[in-house]
DNA sequence: GCCAACGTTGGC
DNA sequence: GCCAACGTTGGC
């Protein structure tokens, strides 16, 4: 099994919304290593949610891959603003996962708590001028950053 | 709103 | 294939 994180901007589309949709196919995603990254998910695999462009941003929730990348269906949509004109039914260019609520953590994990802890170094997220919107993360970071979340904030 | 750190586009 | 110009992300 692997695991991942995604980042998502809470005024567009927060973890409270996952909760709530329950299951959501995970689109709009328009660069080509994100995209690889989507489509080698497999069903079962642990997700992390990430609120980016937020206060404060951190990782807020966990999901859980229940469908495979399948094409995008916003790309094919004229009056999407993720369209695009070079996508075809035969040829799509863009895909999406379906991802599954599992829980919110207790608790927000802040980017600088992400930061300040050792033995996360190495975090793909941490990474200077990261600003891939789906990440591999190994199986001990999810760990460490799930266990986070049940000590209390610092 | 600023701006660093990217990624993409398109002329050549 | 190079690279300048432009667009986007996302922390601050």
């Amino acid at each position: 099994m692997a695991t991942w994180l995604v980042k998502t901007e809470p005024d567009v589309y927060s973890i409270d919304d996952l909760a709530r949709d329950k299951v959501t196919d995970w689109t709009c995603v328009r660069n080509y290593q994100a995209r690889n990254f989507l489509k080698a998910m497999a069903v079962g695999d642990e997700v992390l949610i990430y609120h980016s462009n937020a206060e404060p941003s951190g990782v807020v929730g966990i999901a859980r891959v229940c469908q495979v990348a399948s094409p995008d269906p916003t790309q094919f949509d004229k009056k999407s603003e993720y369209f695009d004109p070079k996508a075809t039914k035969d040829a799509p260019r863009w895909f999406c996962p379906d991802l599954k609520f599992v829980r919110k953590l207790s608790r927000l994990i802040a980017l600088d708590e992400l930061r300040n802890c050792t033995s996360l170094a190495g975090l793909a997220l941490l990474q200077r001028g990261s600003r891939l919107s789906v990440v591999p993360v190994s199986e001990k970071h999810f760990d460490i950053i799930v266990e986070l979340s049940s000590k209390a904030s610092r």
